[in-house]
RNA sequence: GGUCUCGUAGUAUAACGGUUAGUACAUCGGGUUUUCAUCCCGACAACGCGGGUUCGACUCCCGCCGAGAUCACCA
């Protein structure tokens, strides 16, 4: 058995979780579940700026729906809280204290203007731009209200990146990093280094960006004399066209946005788990047990993934189909039940199930249904020309369209039981004695009783509306045709 | 510009020195009594470039090119 892992998932309340983003909590889940460890949940809520009132809430709910639970954090607690940064001061500061202590951190009382300046006129002169070669040399004593930073000591680091690798740098990117703001909040430099430590993380995932500040995360670990924890860069998930990451900026949608068109958190989770991993089979289809389960760090891909949102939509499709065939329709039917178009509302449930029951095979969102199903609800407005110039039916005269109604009428009328057997037996014999072909004569029921674009096979489709409303329907065409 | 990362079909990926470079989505054909979808069958399509190492390189090494990340009192 695998040593027990502890991941966290640390997300800024400052808007929502998009499908750019969200890969960085799935993983971890999955890392840590498989190994029975602990997911954490830390929000880290330092930046008052960008703080926005109901992320947090936003956040959670996302994080259920996709069902990745976790095991601290808030709502359910734990042994390492709180597990919102802003609660956590008295921490970092102890720690902040220690770094003071052993020589590793000084106040800065330089105005933000001449830091400015410093970084213009390096850039000027076209040399690194780096704070500690504009080191105070007076320092004051460290209080709330002065920016604290830590004191860098430039050398070479080397690292292991489980997904990247060994990896190494020099002594030019180690710099002196605020560690705590003026207004007494640490930054996220300093703060995720702290908690994940107090937290017990074993292993940290995060997006390949932060690999370019890794050696300043070294040193700080060195001086604070702690232990490192393993890290997993996760490359990025770029957006359809170019090779960008995919932001907000580049119209990332939110996961929950998704959960309203209708896509199952099902097929999400196995989407997004999927774009940069796999467990070098051919399998296509995960639940979150077998990802658990099959889930490799070693097999996470090192470079960008573009997102592909036709995939997850075949992806979707699929859990459609494999839920519904393995639970049946009377515990999928609930999950549909915001999707119907408004025309439904009032329907019977029993009916709707009957109408799911022979369109979810086709369905590649759930919110298909809103588009596909309204003539099971309400009379389609007729609309000749549909069958005018339909490409089987065009040869034919309005009177002779007449004329094929009502034999089809008659010969429906004269059916003793109504269900999807007698229907199609009716419907082949109606072949033979007309002598029309299949696509003739179907073409003309199936647009004459939907109008719509598509729809189930023609048995189903007039079992499941059933004996009075198909006969008024294609009456009422028939009316029509012949009085145009 | 400095530092770092990445590079197999349109997309996601398999291969871990020897294969006709496999699979899925997409696309294009065909089949399943009409349509749409499912399902099935088939087709198209890739190792960024150049050097090495080796009997042999997508796989190892070097260079180049291309793409990206990061250089905040944001995370």
């Amino acid at each position: 058995m695998t040593k027990q892992i502890t991941t966290r998932f640390a997300p800024s309340p400052t808007g929502y979780i998009h499908i750019g983003n969200v890969r960085s909590a799935i993983y971890p889940y999955l890392i840590a579940k498989q190994s029975g460890g602990t997911f954490i949940l830390r929000i880290e809520d330092t930046d008052q700026a960008r703080y926005v009132e109901g992320a947090t809430d936003l956040i959670k709910s996302t994080l259920q729906w996709l069902g990745l639970d976790w095991d601290e954090g808030p709502e359910v607690g734990g042994p390492h809280g709180p597990y919102f940064q802003t609660e956590r001061l008295e921490l970092y500061h102890q720690w902040a204290r220690k770094l003071i202590a052993a020589g590793r951190a000084y106040a800065d009382p330089t105005p933000s203007e001449t830091i400015a300046a410093y970084r213009a006129a390096d850039q000027a002169a076209k040399i690194p731009y780096l704070y500690r070669n504009h080191r105070p040399t007076q320092t004051p004593e460290w209080h709330p209200g002065i920016p604290l930073r830590f004191k860098s000591e430039p050398k070479n680091y080397q690292w292991q990146d489980l997904v990247m690798g060994d990896l190494k740098t020099g002594p030019e990117v180690l710099d002196d990093i605020v560690l705590i703001k003026a207004d007494g909040l640490p930054t996220y430099n300093f703060a995720h280094i702290i908690d994940d430590l107090e937290m017990g993380v074993t292993h940290i995932c995060r997006g390949v960006e932060y690999l370019s500040s890794m050696p300043n995360y070294l040193a700080l670990y060195e001086a604070l004399g702690v232990e490192r924890p393993y890290f997993i860069s996760l490359p990025h998930i770029l957006a359809p066209n170019g090779n960008k990451k995919l932001g907000k900026r580049d119209g990332a949608k939110s996961v929950d946005l998704y959960r309203q068109e209708g896509i199952l958190p099902e097929a999400m989770l196995n989407f997004l788990a999927c774009l940069g991993w796999n467990d070098g089979t051919e399998q296509e289809l995960y639940t979150k047990e077998e990802l658990i389960t099959k889930f490799r760090i070693d097999h996470i891909q090192n470079s960008g993934a573009h997102f592909d949102e036709v995939k997850l939509l075949w992806t979707n499709g699929q859990w459609i189909r494999r839920l519904f065939d393995e639970q049946g329709i009377d515990q999928f039917y609930p999950r549909t039940i915001d999707f119907w178009p408004e025309v439904a509302t009032s329907a019977p449930e029993e009916y709707k199930k009957r109408v799911l029951s022979i369109i979810y095979d086709r369905l590649k969102t759930l919110s298909d249904l809103r588009a596909m199903t309204d003539y099971f609800f309400v009379d389609p407005k007729i609309n000749l020309a549909e069958l005018t110039t339909n490409k089987f039916l065009k040869k034919f005269s309005e009177t002779e369209l007449g004329q094929l109604l009502t034999t089809s009428i008659d010969a429906l009328k004269q059916l003793q039981t109504w269900d999807a057997t007698s229907i199609q037996n009716t419907l082949n014999q109606l072949l033979v004695d007309t002598g029309k072909k299949t696509a003739e004569l179907f073409s003309l029921i199936r647009i004459s009783v939907s109008f719509a674009p598509f729809s189930p096979a023609l048995d189903l489709t007039l079992d499941v509306l059933g004996r009075e409303t198909v006969l008024a329907r294609l009456g009422a065409v028939r009316t029509a045709i012949l009085r145009d």
